[in-house]
DNA sequence: AAACAAGTCAACCGCGAAAAC
DNA sequence: AGTTTTCGCGGTTGACTTGTT
C-alpha cells in the first residue's frame, strides 16, 4: 500500500499555469498569506490546483524579487564552488543567490553550467604547472599559453571536476568515496597499480608540485608530518569513517596544521587563483562525512585524466 | 519546407523530515 | 509516544523551442 495522494488527481488541473490562475494565486497570497497550509490554499483561493502545485508556482515564479534571465559570472562561480563542496544541495545553493530558486539553479547546472565547466576544463592549461623561471606573473603565463580558451571559465582554472570513483592517487589507499558528493577536483597522473604505495615514494620522484586536499589516516599523516616539501602537500581530514576517536584527533590536528602549510606553498607559486583556493579551503566543512579532494600535478598525462572526465559526463 | 535531434525549463513525483494531532 | 498530515527537497519528466540535416 502506497502513500495517500495529497489531492484527488482527477479533480485538479495540471500542466502549465494560465495568467488567470497566476493572478488568482498572487492576489490570494498577497491578501491572506499562505496561512501555513498549502493543501487548503487552492480551495480558498478558488483554484482547481493541487496545493503542492500552488506552492511550487508561488516559490519558483510568482513570489516577489524572483530573478529571471542570465546568470552572471559571479553566480556561476558561487554555484560551482558550492557544488564542489556540498553537491546537489540546490536549496542551500539558492540561499546564497538572492532571487534565484533552487529549481532554476538545478536546471541551469544540468543544462548549461556543467557543460560550460567541462569545456573550460578541457581548454585551459593546468594552472598548477610551475611557470618557467623567467615568468613571475602567472596571469601573464596563462595569457601566453598556446591553448587559449574560447570559453569563459566559471571557475578559477584550478578547479577541474571529475568522478571521484576514478582511481585516486597512491596516497589514498584509505580514501573512499563514501558520503562524498560525486564531484571532486582531481588532476593527477598516478596509475592504478601505484595505489597503496604511499604518497612520498611516488611524487618525490616526479619532482612535480603536487598539492592534495584529501586523504586520511596513514596517508594524511605521512604527507603532513614525515616529508612534506614543495612537491607534495596535503590538507584534509576526510574519509574518517570507521576509525577510532583517537585517530580522528590525530588527523584533525594534522589537517589544521596543513592549512597554514598549504597557504604558504600557494603563496610561492604566485598564481592568480591562490585566493580562490584559500577561500575554497576555508569554506569547506571538512568533517568525517564530507570532504574535498583536490589533486594537482604538473605531469603531462593530465590530458588523459581529462578524457576520463569527459567520459563521466 | 519538413523531419528529426537536441536543448530548455516549468511542473510533477515521491521520499524523508518536521509539525500537528 | 505513536500516528497522520504537511512541507520541502532533489530527481525526473515531458511539452515546447531551437538548431541541424
Amino acid at each position: 500500500m502506497g502513500r495517500a495522494p495529497c489531492c484527488d488527481k482527477a479533480s485538479v488541473k495540471r500542466g502549465p499555469w494560465s495568467p488567470e490562475e497566476d493572478q488568482k494565486l498572487k492576489d490570494y497570497i498577497e491578501k491572506h498569506g499562505t496561512g501555513g497550509n498549502w493543501i487548503a490554499l487552492p480551495q480558498k483561493a478558488g483554484l482547481r490546483r493541487c496545493g503542492k502545485s500552488c506552492r511550487l508556482r508561488w516559490l519558483n515564479y510568482l513570489r516577489p524579487n524572483i530573478k529571471h534571465g542570465e546568470f552572471s559570472d559571479d553566480e556561476d562561480r558561487i554555484i560551482c564552488t558550492l557544488f564542489a563542496n556540498i553537491g546537489s544541495r540546490w536549496s542551500i545553493i539558492a540561499g546564497q543567490l538572492p532571487g534565484r530558486t533552487d529549481n532554476d539553479i538545478k536546471n541551469y547546472w544540468n543544462t548549461k553550467l556543467k557543460k560550460k565547466l567541462l569545456m573550460s576544463s578541457l581548454m585551459l592549461p593546468n594552472p598548477f604547472v610551475r611557470p618557467p623561471n623567467n615568468i613571475n606573473n602567472y596571469q601573464q603565463y596563462l595569457l601566453s599559453s598556446p591553448s587559449p580558451s574560447s570559453y569563459s571559465s566559471p571557475l578559477p582554472p584550478t578547479l577541474r571536476l571529475c568522478d571521484n570513483n576514478y582511481p585516486t592517487l597512491g596516497a589514498s589507499r584509505s580514501f573512499t568515496s563514501e558520503g562524498f558528493s560525486n564531484i571532486s577536483t582531481n588532476l593527477f597522473n598516478i596509475q592504478p597499480q601505484d595505489q597503496g604505495l604511499g604518497p612520498m615514494q611516488n611524487y618525490q620522484e616526479k619532482e612535480s608540485p603536487l598539492i592534495m586536499f584529501g586523504g586520511a589516516g596513514d596517508d594524511q599523516q605521512a604527507a603532513s608530518s614525515s616529508s612534506y616539501d614543495e612537491h607534495f602537500m596535503m590538507f584534509s581530514n576526510c574519509g574518517m569513517n570507521n576509525i577510532s576517536d583517537q585517530q580522528k584527533q590525530v588527523n584533525l590536528g594534522v589537517s589544521s596544521g596543513d592549512h597554514e602549510i598549504v597557504s604558504n606553498v600557494l603563496d610561492q607559486y604566485n598564481m592568480s587563483c591562490v585566493e580562490e583556493i584559500k577561500q575554497l579551503i576555508s569554506t569547506t566543512n571538512l568533517s568525517c562525512n564530507s570532504n574535498l579532494s583536490f589533486f594537482v600535478d604538473e605531469n603531462k598525462t593530465v590530458r588523459s585524466e581529462e578524457e576520463k572526465v569527459l567520459m563521466y559526463y
